[in-house]
DNA sequence: GTAAGTTACGAGCGACGTAAAAATG
DNA sequence: CATTTTTACGTCGCTCGTAACTTAC
């Protein structure tokens, strides 16, 4: 039998019209390539070239033959990607999520728990979060409500209560709570367009104009320089600490107040047995 | 990259179970062959097995890998194959005949023209030969009759006189001239059932039983010492001689004296060109 | 104890590079 | 004379087999 090496070889010679220049390209001496080559024809039991003492040609049998292995190359590579690709599956946990928040937290987790794994984390809209849980794109995923159903099993994992941060000179500063409408029409800083908070936002506070701003260490200087309102929550303080020259005030609509649930399908329950003992602690 | 040689061996790993028996299989001591398909999966980056110091299984990557390995080798095969049938055919000439006359000497007059090539010689009706030459499993075809068309070139090749082979006591021996009519409703030898000349027989005497004798030998025995009357011609004489004993009476029907004509496509004259020249010698 | 797999070690075959020869433009 | 291919020859490396070790039934 032949072997793949020889098909690679024979495409170089075909790309590179001679011996010698494939040869130099595969960083192989000429006669190495010249007697390789020779296998191969004897492995085939097939002249692929016509020779002419100084010259060599592919004859029809040889363009056949490089058609042929082209083919039979992309298929063994196309093999070890597909391995590749099977195999990373296999050790990777993909995490899908509504919002900043219990990223911070759950993939930390993971990562402890599984320490071999790999860890895919994302952010996307409750719609594609569901689809992706269905088609087996997330092994598991955290939305804003709890969901009832027979695929799937769902466990509460935290709150997020949602806070106006307001600098000192605001008029609305010396309140002790607020609704979404009382600062509807202003302008506010948001930290980024991500997640389900920003739907609640346009729904909820249709008038307000929001600045967004991506990346963080910038949106922390924004706020601290701009006499701007943001948001913040109880779980934004807790990893970042209160923010210096702000006023912090609870927002009391029930959308700003939401607890987020996981959400995995039974089949890999096993599979998330470590995780899920670690939220009962 | 990984080689051919290393999928066949984990196909035989599979196959057999354990790396002792496949080694054995494929004769190979049990350390080579472990060496080999850890490198395997060196070069693929994937585990394929899962191992218990004893114990050797393929896990789930293992099991895609045999799948993936399988159509590869197929592949590889059918490579191989592809390629040393489309070199014989192009070292091969294929020929077609309607009859076993001109098969005595055209086959032999290519083999001197062209004596690196391998002729193929067939006796097919002239429907089979007409419709392979149009499908290009036929280079050139010989039929009794000439056809008119723009897609073929068709010449002249020889002559034959069908005559009837008669023991001299048979009441109709000491005719001058025959036809196929005089004879119907006797039992008669018959060397083959192949070729034309069949149909021909059944058609004009369609109340004659023909005794079939397919080996040669045997058939001139039955000639030489039995009272039945056979058909002979001149090309079989001029091949064998004139057979002992027996009176040879020409058959005066047009069916009898046909010419052969040989048929081939425009696109194969150039290759046809050496067997031509030596027919209008 | 038998049968399995991995690892160490030494040997042989095969593939390599250098170099020479032959041929072409 | 430069370029190309093939062949001869000596060397190196890879893969092989033997053998020792380990483990499981």
């Amino acid at each position: 039998m032949f072997e793949l090496n020889q098909l690679e070889q024979l495409l170089y010679v075909h790309k590179y019209g001679t011996i010698s220049k494939a040869a130099e390209e595969l960083h192989l001496s000429q006669s190495a390539l010249s007697r390789s080559i020779q296998k191969l024809e004897s492995d085939l039991q097939v002249s692929l070239f016509s020779r002419q003492k100084n010259k060599m040609e592919l004859n029809k049998n040889g363009k056949l033959a490089v058609d042929l292995a082209a083919k039979l190359l992309d298929q063994a590579h196309s093999m070890t990607a597909q391995l590749r690709s099977f195999d990373r599956s296999q050790r990777t946990i993909s995490l899908g999520f509504c919002a900043p928040a219990p990223l911070w937290t759950i993939p930390a987790i993971f990562s402890d728990i599984y320490p071999e794994m790999t860890i895919s984390s994302e952010i996307k809209n409750t719609d594609t979060l569901l689809q992706g849980l269905g088609e087996e794109l997330f092994h598991m995923i955290v939305l804003p409500c709890k969901i009832e159903s027979d695929e799937f099993i769902c466990t509460k994992y935290v709150e997020e209560h949602l806070y106006f941060s307001l600098p000192p000179a605001h008029p609305l500063s010396s309140r002790k709570t607020l609704h979404f409408r009382d600062l509807n029409g202003e302008t506010m800083l948001l930290r980024s367009k991500l997640g389900f908070w920003h739907d609640i936002h346009e729904t909820t506070m249709p008038d307000t104009h929001f600045l967004i701003q991506e990346e963080s260490f910038a949106f922390d200087e924004l706020v601290k320089l701009s006499a701007l309102p943001s948001f913040t929550s109880n779980l934004v303080m807790q990893r970042e600490g209160i923010p210096p020259n702000r006023i912090t005030i609870p927002i009391m609509d029930k959308e700003a107040n939401v607890t987020y649930y996981c959400l995995y399908k039974t089949k890999n329950e096993k599979m998330l047995k470590g995780f899920l003992q670690r939220l009962k602690m």
